[in-house]
DNA sequence: CCCCCATGTTACCGACCGGTAACATTTTAG
DNA sequence: CTAAAATGTTACCGGTCGGTAACATGGGGG
């Protein structure tokens, strides 16, 4: 307990100017907290005073901590389809600029990964529910996601995307979980030398 | 409520005869019910009543839930291990028969999974705490494995076998998580597809 | 200035969970 | 058969959690 020597009232509240509104702090902070203890071992009391705020403002902005998880969840998707979007313009026409490109970004947040592997993978495995909202999110982003990667490797003229496809997805979706007994460096590193390898492999054969 | 018509005394127990000893039996209803509805999900209640004992049992044979956990974990990876350890010698002196069936072997069990994905990569999603003695337990394994990937690929020639080890391992635990977006079954087939195209790439140039 | 609206505070609820105590019952071994 | 060991039953404890009610507060715009 604090005591008030200088008969000054005992504000509790510090006058702190947020800049960011406060449905996205809560955001930020529940998605801090959800990655580095997992979703089922965080209290939303705790969440709300990460965002220093409290649980009764947290539920006049979600209805339910499920809610809170799948606006998170969907907040991550909709980053990562922006990078996408991003990336297609950078390297319009470019298909195989595209999936290297792709890979470097994984590499590199790879490298700013310590431990913990992926959000959204965790996520996933952390909501066996396949009827969980966030779940479904999830579920409907990989399928895009994986199609999209069908579509650029037919676009780069693999002799057979679907095949090409599974593997570029199987290595970036395993990198994460790889990384943990092998440094995310190395394997970053790997993952973009391995797709590197594969487009000039099947440049060398396209011509 | 049964109602005991023929004045048998109301025997609410069956006398079923179990084969199994109880230790046993809770560990797998566990292991069942850790994997479909997740670790946190899922009470020691339930677990008990699924191997159809009770709660006090259950903790004189196993002193804490992170117990039960743990041995859980240590049990599927001895199956595992002891699965390598067959076909290391049904494989002798062949690494890259071993690579080629190991590969095989992860197919079958996709094929085999419906949804859900890897009960131990999805205990490790869900157990943050690095210090968490299961936790451990499967770091130590993930990095025995890769130990193993690597020895094998050095043994079969691969010019890089670190390089080599890592595209195997990410191939392998990435499948699982690719296949609820494409299916098991493909997944499996493109898996065995691949490393079987590494061994032979790299037999022929080694010739 | 005053009112309104967003936010903070406190207290509470019911449900569930991990874990234990005490005692009853069944099974097994000698 | 009998005693001991294993298992079942019930009730309970403290704690946490998701979620809500009621009310206080404070700041900004008319």
């Amino acid at each position: 307990m604090q005591t008030d020597i200088h008969g000054k009232r005992p504000k509790t509240k510090k006058p702190v100017r947020h800049t960011i509104p406060l449905r996205e702090r809560i955001l930020v902070a529940a998605g801090d907290l959800f990655h580095k203890q997992g979703i089922r071992g965080v209290g939303v009391e705790a969440i709300a005073e990460a965002a220093q705020t409290n649980k009764m403002t947290l539920y006049r902005y979600f209805a339910s901590k499920d809610e809170l998880i799948t606006e998170w969840v969907r907040g991550m998707i909709a980053h990562k389809e922006e990078d996408w979007k991003d990336l297609s313009a950078r390297f319009r026409g470019d298909p195989e600029g595209q999936l290297q490109e792709w890979s470097r970004r994984i590499a590199a947040k790879l490298r700013a990964m310590e431990e913990r592997g992926s959000a959204l993978g965790n996520a996933f495995a952390e909501l066996p529910d396949p009827n969980h909202p966030a779940r479904r999110v999830m579920q409907e982003h990989k399928v895009r996601e994986h199609k999209r990667v069908v579509r650029l490797c037919k676009a780069a003229g693999f002799p057979d995307p679907a095949f090409s496809a599974n593997l570029f997805t199987m290595m970036l979706e395993g990198a994460h979980s790889c990384g943990t007994c092998v440094g995310m460096r190395q394997i970053g590193e790997h993952l973009v030398q391995v797709v590197n390898l594969m487009v000039e492999n099947n440049r060398r054969r396209a011509i």
